[in-house]
DNA sequence: CACTTGACCTGTCCGC
DNA sequence: TGCGGACAGGTCAAGT
């Protein structure tokens, strides 16, 4: 589900809320999805206090005064949601009240199931559980449970084989069209859309930025890297890197309702140009939008104005 | 090595 | 209302 504008939504909500917070209980109920033994959560998790909430690529890297860090993947149906009970149910003005939480919780990702399940966690989904001293808590929902958290030692994390393999952050001031036209070349012979999603290529970009941007640039999904020129590859930055940061201030992509830390929505689903707006006119040329499968991906093109070569 | 496909899971939607 | 199949914002392990 997220990729690079939704996790760096949720890194920023939860390094508002979570530094300085001790961790008194973990618990989970499906052993993929937190693979640590017990013993090692009793270890390194218990007792210890977070101390900063970093990115990198589509991972999240809570960081632990432990010197341990806890590594997040959302994969497909992830989210992270803190809940900071701070006005008990009893107390509230109204008992029957369906608001049985403060303003303090926040909730995280996207793509939640039903959000009316706000104030009811944990829930059919919830796979992961941490419980703060203060009794706030932090729920890791994964419907899928594709996605994971495990505990390795802060200094061993830039050694974790996907972090030794994975490509540059695009919005990084030293990734420059060279250097995107250099990543691509590691895979001359599949279609550009295959590349944009290779993790080792490029990180962050998901189905959703993937389409926007080669919309944006005009290159058809399908188009052999080997066919792109280096003016196309220029562009093709310059869209990677508008979609990426219009989605990060729009608080990402969702379908269902969800707020991060500012209050704010995920709205850039309304700025999106071809992604699930198959059938819709085209907005630059009013074309119909098409979607085929490109990459065994769902694909979403403009036949008139993304040229396939 | 590079590329493609299937697997990992649950839930929803759509056609019969 | 039920059932089968396709599909969903991601990554691995296999296969060719």
């Amino acid at each position: 589900m997220p990729e690079l504008p939704e996790v760096e939504t949720v890194r920023a909500g939860l390094q508002a809320l979570l530094p300085g917070k001790i961790i008194a209980a973990e618990s989970h109920d499906w052993p993929k999805s937190f693979p640590n033994s017990n013993a090692d959560v009793a270890a390194f998790l218990i007792g210890s206090k977070i101390v900063q909430v970093r990115r990198r690529a589509k991972v999240l890297l809570i960081d632990l005064s432990s010197n341990y860090t806890l590594v997040t993947h959302l994969k497909m149906t992830g989210q992270l949601v803190f809940v900071s009970k701070t006005v008990e149910d009893s107390k509230l003005p109204n008992s029957n009240s369906h608001i049985p939480y403060s303003n303090d919780e926040v909730r995280f990702g996207a793509g939640h199931p039903n959000d009316s399940l706000i104030g009811q966690l944990p829930d059919k989904s919830t796979r992961v559980t941490l419980t703060f001293k203060d009794n706030s808590q932090l729920f890791f929902n994964d419907q899928r449970k594709f996605g994971w958290m495990k505990v390795y030692p802060t200094p061993e994390v830039p050694n974790i084989d996907f972090m030794v393999k994975v490509g540059p952050e695009p919005l990084e001031e030293a990734f420059t069209p060279q250097i995107l036209f250099d990543r691509l070349q590691r895979r001359k012979n599949t279609s550009i859309k295959a590349a944009l999603l290779d993790q080792t290529v490029l990180a962050g970009v998901g189905n959703i930025y993937a389409d926007e941007s080669l919309w944006g640039a005009k290159i058809h999904p399908a188009t052999l890297v080997k066919h792109i020129t280096a003016e196309q590859v220029a562009l093709l930055h310059k869209e990677l890197q508008f979609v990426l940061n219009l989605a990060i201030e729009q608080g990402g992509s969702s379908n269902h309702t969800y707020v991060n830390a500012e209050g704010k929505k995920g709205s850039y689903m309304h700025f999106a140009r071809v992604f699930r707006r198959e059938g819709q006119a085209c907005p630059r040329c009013g074309a119909i939008i098409e979607k085929s499968k490109v990459a065994g991906r769902g694909t979403h093109t403009c036949p008139a104005c993304q040229n396939q070569r």
